[in-house]
DNA sequence: ATATTTAATGAACGATGTTCATTAAAAGGA
DNA sequence: TCCTTTTAATGAACATCGTTCATTAAATAT
């Protein structure tokens, strides 16, 4: 019993089964996906290389012919969440040619991102925040070109004379610094409830809309 | 040489020595003092309680006899950071009885102290936001007590006609969430330089000042 | 059938937090 | 002064962690 079944992995042999590269790739990915699941169940303290071993039914050694190190595993998961949130902000901001919808969507997707994926979000702003600027090996793009979105919508919003004249790093800024606030807060402070996050969001949002408006 | 001086701690004797009970006080502040230096020094993840020992010059056990475990010692250290960030916002509330200057002033004390202080204030709103809700022995003033001056100051403010009126809450919510966010980012992500960080406090508080002045 | 390549492993190392029986210095009592 | 009791401090041990590396055996090549 509990004798290995030759399903889509762990089949009985576990030396030696040579990989095509393809597989071998399969595998790194399945690596990753069990990472974020026990980052997301367990939390970042939590999580250790030998429990994803476990997880997987391979040995702690094996995860190093995949991934450098603990530390570089953790990286792919937050360069995961990083993919997801700009691509959310993008979306967002190509939804829409009205220079403060834009600007509005844009906030709303933030928010929604970090009460979301709330773990993420801890991990890629709160915890790890150093992973923002590695510009790692298969180079892409940088971490930080989520955060372009945002500036890109100001300066859209002023070209169309939405946004009044300005600094637009500071204005942007100001989106981030707020919006970021106000995420850190929801999922760190057991008080906010939904009620008052929401509340919070929105005459957050109001602020700002009176602060930049034209 | 390096033998033991028989100055105000560590004399030559290890074991045993009898201590009035004021003595255990002291060894148990001078632990926290050190604990509180490490923390400093090599941040949250580095702290350890051997390489603390070892800047004591005591063995690792020797610590348990004094606090419960590592937990409860960061802990320690973290309340140390409160009732300073508490006194230093109560000082800046109590130093005007204008509603808008006292509000400003508190808004400049929180900045003042994330940037100053900035290794407590990640370890107390970032890395360790558990610690805010746990009612300890000594019981005391909660943790969150802190941000009652806040609440405090924009009621006073709402009394004087400064604020406009409405949901006092939301509004203290704001001014939390908006300090958060500025002080996060000014020590989190290198870029933000004291100038960039300089004009995106001015701004906020700018703004905060536009959306609830009455 | 034999040799080569390589995915996976077990065992080990050093560091961590923590516990506990043991030690010896101080205090108390004769 | 000697003996007993108390107790501050310890060393050794345990479990866990991340990580390395020589060894194993399965898949491939010859």
């Amino acid at each position: 019993m509990t004798q290995p079944t030759n399903g889509d992995d762990k089949t009985g042999r576990k030396f030696g089964r040579r990989r095509k590269g393809e597989e071998k790739e399969q595998l790194k990915e399945l690596i990753l996906k069990t990472a974020s699941e026990l980052f997301i169940e367990q939390g970042y303290s939590a999580f250790s290389m030998r429990k994803l071993a476990a997880m997987l039914g391979y040995s702690p050694a094996t995860l190093y012919l995949y991934y450098k190190d603990k530390d570089h595993l953790l990286f792919s998961v937050v360069d995961d969440g990083f993919t997801r949130f700009r691509q959310e902000l993008a979306q967002a901001s190509s939804s829409t040619s009205d220079p403060w919808e834009r600007l509005d969507r844009i906030g709303e997707a933030y928010v929604q991102f970090g009460l979301t994926y709330s773990t993420y979000y801890q991990l890629m702003f709160m915890w790890r925040v150093d992973y923002l600027f590695e510009a790692k090996q298969g180079e892409e793009v940088p971490r930080l070109a989520a955060f372009q979105v945002l500036f890109d919508s100001v300066k859209y919003a002023q070209d169309h004379q939405a946004v009044k004249p300005g600094d637009p790093y500071v204005y942007s800024d100001m989106l981030w610094a707020s919006l970021h606030g106000v995420v850190a807060l929801a999922i760190q402070i057991p008080m906010f409830t939904p009620e008052r996050t929401a509340k919070l969001v929105n005459h957050t949002k109001d602020m700002l809309y009176m602060a930049l408006r034209s």
